[in-house]
DNA sequence: CTTATTTCAGAGGAACTGAGATCC
DNA sequence: CGGATCTCAGTTACTCTGAAATAA
């Protein structure tokens, strides 16, 4: 995943904050560091690049002084689909020449793992 | 594994540096970086954050004048094994209440995606 | 006063490119 | 000279801790 994205000049940690925004526009940062298990600081890092690049924008909050909203902008939004067309080629990839059987197992592997990891933290 | 090897102050790279100069003892700098598919550079740093924790101690090569072949010290060898431990126990946890067909089936798969990936490179 | 959010400052470890120095 | 190895210099992105400023 890291190979493919790496010629769109997108990182996988910037991947999965261009997918949480476009899922849910308007987070604010440290929204994001919580949906990641990241800190606010990290992100923040992350979130910086992204702006650097015309990837995102920040709106103030309508009601909140402090907070900063995230959203896509058109061209992040397009980068977003670029990523996910390789991403979900490198996908088709991995499970090639799976049964049907053997590829559920192993996506209900993967998903125990995922809620293990996050049970740690 | 990451987590888990933190407390000890090692990383995956320096766990797989160390690893491979104990099954290896007396690689070259150069040779690491091949079989990790990294550049030597890159090595460097790893070898010489191992160096300066005491993990590994370079000699010169008998007949080379310029290469350096590294092997674990005691403490390395020690700090080794008791990463494996830690990192076995991740893997029991991992496999954890699988079937003995999905485990073989899990495995293979990942072999063949290692293999896969060295294949781009 | 406390809590949440953002920002500033500093750090570490890992990866890269590019250029030099050394050795066979 | 060519090829291999190591070293030096500089860059990037990601991660952290700790502290400060700001807002509710």
């Amino acid at each position: 995943m890291e190979r493919t994205l790496a010629d769109l000049g997108v990182t996988p940690p910037q991947f999965a904050v261009l997918t949480m925004l476009n899922a849910y526009p308007g987070l604010s940062g440290a929204d994001v560091a919580r949906v990641a298990l990241l800190t606010p600081q990290t992100i923040g890092v992350i979130i910086g690049n992204l702006e650097r690049d015309g990837a995102i924008r920040k709106t103030p909050h309508p009601v909140h002084g402090r907070i900063l909203q995230w959203t896509l902008t058109r061209r992040g939004s397009d980068l977003l689909d670029q990523c996910r067309r390789r991403v979900n080629a490198v996908e088709r990839r991995l499970i090639a020449g799976l049964g049907a059987k053997v590829e559920v197992a192993i996506r209900r592997w993967l998903s125990r793992i995922a809620l293990d990891l996050k049970e740690d933290s």
